[in-house]
DNA sequence: TCCCAATCCTTACGAATTGTAACAGGGCCC
DNA sequence: GGGCCCTGTTACAATTCGTAAGGATTGGGA
């Protein structure tokens, strides 16, 4: 029962687009039902706790705003307006009336889908909100106590500087990382002699690591063009 | 000093854009600080904790999309994105880097403000009575009484200066939380010598909780960055 | 193959940040 | 007034991190 894919309802009087809908964000990785009317989303309501309402306006049999406002008090679910009504003045009651987005037909599934994922991101109550948790190669680090443990147990704490290069290692596995790239993610201005401060970053994380500086199984360098983490990654 | 308003931060290299956003932010009833460039905004972040970033991605001086992703996991703050760009692939890489709206210029000012209260709507967690009575680790705190008893029963008490550090800290658990932030949060004035006052009272804090000081494991402090509160907690 | 310049690693050192102890001022109750 | 607690300030030790300097490595050309 306990299904851990976030539940999206949508309520769309045009077949086409909820099927549509429902494909894109079944392929997203959520779980979906969906309601031609609002009778029958509000019936769907009673027994269902959805984590996102996706609702059109343009509904037969119900003015659109009015549920809007209804859910926006009494459910939990964020809801999202989907409208082929364009003007401001539409997107800006809509949203006062309680909606948390509202996205114009004609729409991309892709932005629905990031749309959504923007959306729970934040309502998440702290439950482990960002990952915080990585594994790999013989490695676990806990990012939020600053500590790497290896698999026999030991404990490796890392700096904050050291910790930032390490996340952005494992945010991009196996993937080239240019200097030019680091310096923009870590924040270092561009153009200072910050590319050296770089060299030492990444030296001391491969010495807390256990690299071996003839031969780095984790952290390579790419003469001339930047770095790559090898190892597979796993978060959570 | 402690605007009840909402601050929002506004970052465009645009002094047109900036002017016209701030006067309809202001009008609306928030609080606004505004920047050009990338760096100054970095700089004010370690002073103030805005609640909403409105951000431009079109600047000079950094890939605002790396400044987007930084923000995401460093501030609690809502971010949205406002940019010339109009692909949906765009969009789609801006909401999944963390931000959460993405606005396209050109805009209405009311469309912006209706999407910022959207976003302070959700969030908000805080009109909830002043909870007293927090557990975590082996502790129990209890506000009302400035006392801490931990699972033998051992009393504590706590001062008025330690009870304010103590809040703030499960109020945000495993969160990085900056030197500024406690300060805008404890009402020290900025710039002072208070800071190290600060420091005085987390000593203080850590050695009623007993804490190892080699090894801290509830209130870790990152160098650099500010203090993050580990263990879980319960209100109530 | 050998050499050289560019690139990168590592060590050492100093500046900045932080922890903690000791001290001082202020408020409060007796 | 005297004692006690709370709180901020100062001083000094410990940690972290960027920079400089020198050595090692890489890749291309003679």
């Amino acid at each position: 029962m306990t299904d851990p894919r976030p539940h999206v309802a949508i309520l769309d009087d045009e077949p086409e687009i909820r099927r549509m809908l429902a494909a894109a964000l079944e392929e997203a990785g959520f779980r979906t039902s969906c309601y031609a009317r609002a009778t029958e989303f509000e019936a769907a309501l009673k027994r269902l706790t959805p984590d996102v309402c996706l609702v059109d306006l343009g509904l037969p049999d119900r003015d659109g705003l009015a549920l809007v406002h209804r859910l926006a008090l009494e459910s939990g679910a964020a809801i999202i307006i989907i409208s082929g009504r364009a003007q401001v003045q539409d997107r800006v009651t809509g949203l006062e009336l309680g909606a948390d987005d509202y996205i114009i037909k004609p729409f991309d599934p892709a932005e629905v889908v990031a749309r959504i994922r923007a959306r729970l991101r934040k309502g998440r109550t702290d439950p482990e909100r960002a990952a915080t948790i990585a594994r790999f190669a013989d490695w676990t680090a806990y990012f939020d106590r600053y500590l790497l443990v290896n698999k026999d147990g030991e404990e490796v704490p890392f700096s904050h500087a050291e910790g930032e290069v390490l996340r952005l290692f494992l945010d991009s596995p196996k993937r080239l990382i240019s200097r030019a790239q680091m310096q923009e993610s870590l924040g270092g201005a561009a153009g200072e002699s910050f590319d050296r401060a770089m060299d030492v970053r990444i030296s001391r994380l491969r010495t807390k690591l256990g690299e071996d500086p003839k031969n780095p199984r984790l952290i390579k360098t790419i003469y001339g063009a930047g770095y790559i983490f090898l190892g597979d990654v796993r978060w959570g």
